[in-house]
DNA sequence: GGAATAGTACAATACATCTTGTACTAAACA
DNA sequence: TGTTTAGTACAAGATGTATTGTACTATTCC
């Protein structure tokens, strides 16, 4: 038996995530400082809803693994298996419970000089 | 001869600054993720005037060295030799033209959660 | 000149990071 | 059941970083 084939709901597949008082501003600061992340963090932030894993075509789909577990793992979104699909989203109540003015501060400083 | 003994000003000793195109906000927040750095940063945005090199007692000098350099190639300060002195100071209007809301969102953000 | 001081340069260590390739698991669907 | 699809795991390579120790340069002061 590899799956359940009842009419109950299929556990989800789990995703850790750091507790409160490990995630810093050092770590969100890190996870924000790469290119593909901040671009990542910039459209989740825009849509306001749940994203599908590859609704941005911009690297590899390994290396987006990669990025989103580093933005899960300093705090920075959520994440959920739908099916084989997997859906994100930012914590943006958390950040700026933690953090107040650190989200909007980046984003609205994000221009054409990068 | 070592050195100019004569009454004219002598010259100081040279510093590396990125050109403007190559600062990012990438490079900014890179520079920033580290707990030394911040502390810096957050100890140079308080006190408004050149600092000594010194000013903060939280690791060796090489170190203090290693993390002002970093700092000034990302951009963020400016440096000058006074005598065998040295002084630093943030570059708050280049920061503040160049991505604005940053440095403030990143400051006050700063709190016990660090 | 010579000694003391402020800061740097360099090497070494230990460790983290970004990316890709290959191989894998889990779910959906025929 | 077998196939396809979505995403992951793992290893590898290249690269970057934080820190310390030792040795050095530049400046001041005697």
């Amino acid at each position: 038996m590899t799956h359940d084939t009842s009419t109950a709901e299929a556990a989800p597949r789990e995703l850790w995530y750091p507790e409160r008082e490990d995630i810093t501003i050092y770590g969100v600061l890190a996870a924000l400082s790469d290119p593909t992340r901040l671009e990542i963090v910039r459209a989740l932030a825009q849509h306001d809803e749940r994203c599908p894993f590859d609704f941005l075509d911009i690297t590899s789909k390994q290396n987006l693994t990669h990025h989103f577990k580093v933005l899960r793992e300093a705090g920075l979104i959520k994440a959920r298996y739908e099916g084989r699909k997997k859906f994100v989203w930012l914590r943006r109540d958390l950040l700026d419970e933690m953090f107040p003015g650190l989200l909007d501060g980046v984003l609205g400083a994000i221009n054409d000089n990068r």
